[in-house]
DNA sequence: AGAGTATATGCGGGTATGCGCATACCCACT
DNA sequence: AGTGGGTATGCGCATACCCGCATATACTCT
């Protein structure tokens, strides 16, 4: 689930969308992309390197630059394994299948309720 | 792009992933969230409404309770548009069409080379 | 109307996040 | 080795986020 949680932070920013939609266009080095986006180096830097944590990007060194382009195959994974989450199929993890046991047992009291 | 933002805020936080878990399985009022996470009650309303506004829930009155269920519909125009953008499918959008207009000038030097 | 219960929300505090600035690091070239 | 240019990172600040507590609101039943 953690790893679902980083994937998502990774995309909830509006210059790390930024940046993946440049790289969809093309891989770019860090430098292209702070003209591109028209920002700092060092968010330029700092953006990418999340979204490379994330599994999005894969960073290789071409002499003086680093040359970031999309991970297709993680970001398929990704786009398949959201999707599916979203269609229906519950996310198999320890805690998850804790709350569902408790769920079992639920009833539509609340706090005040309970405590009687 | 300010609403993909949203979603994806939405789906970065544990306690929203384990709801919609456990919403995936039934719908539920909110004491029921709260019991079945083990969690208060204000985290329960709080969250439950966040999703409610990224458009993942939909809530409806039942006497006292407020029942929220998975908004089918809504997490599947989610999901696909996401796995299209994941697929190269760039984003629509003002500023990243100027991004990607920067980009076709954009070159491999970095601020202290602009300088000069 | 009044009491009781379920839910929503204002407030304050602790923590995380994003940024710019300055600087350290790394690589190529002489 | 030294210099120059591209990239990564420590630090501090401002802001956003999440939570618990307390309280307000909404609904039902008597």
């Amino acid at each position: 689930m953690q790893d679902l949680i980083k994937t998502m932070k990774a995309l909830s920013d509006e210059t790390r969308l930024r940046i993946l939609n440049v790289l969809l266009e093309r891989e770019c080095c860090v430098c292209e992309v702070m003209q591109a986006l028209d920002i700092s180096q060092s968010r330029a830097s700092r953006n990418l390197g999340i979204l490379e944590d994330a599994g999005f990007l894969t960073a290789k060194r071409d002499g003086v630059w680093t040359v970031y382009s999309v991970d297709w195959q993680a970001a398929n994974r990704y786009a398949t394994s959201l999707a599916k989450l979203l269609k229906g199929s519950p996310i198999s993890n320890g805690v998850s299948a804790q709350d569902k046991e408790r769920l079992k047992h639920a009833v539509r009291v609340g706090p005040a309720g309970l405590r009687k």
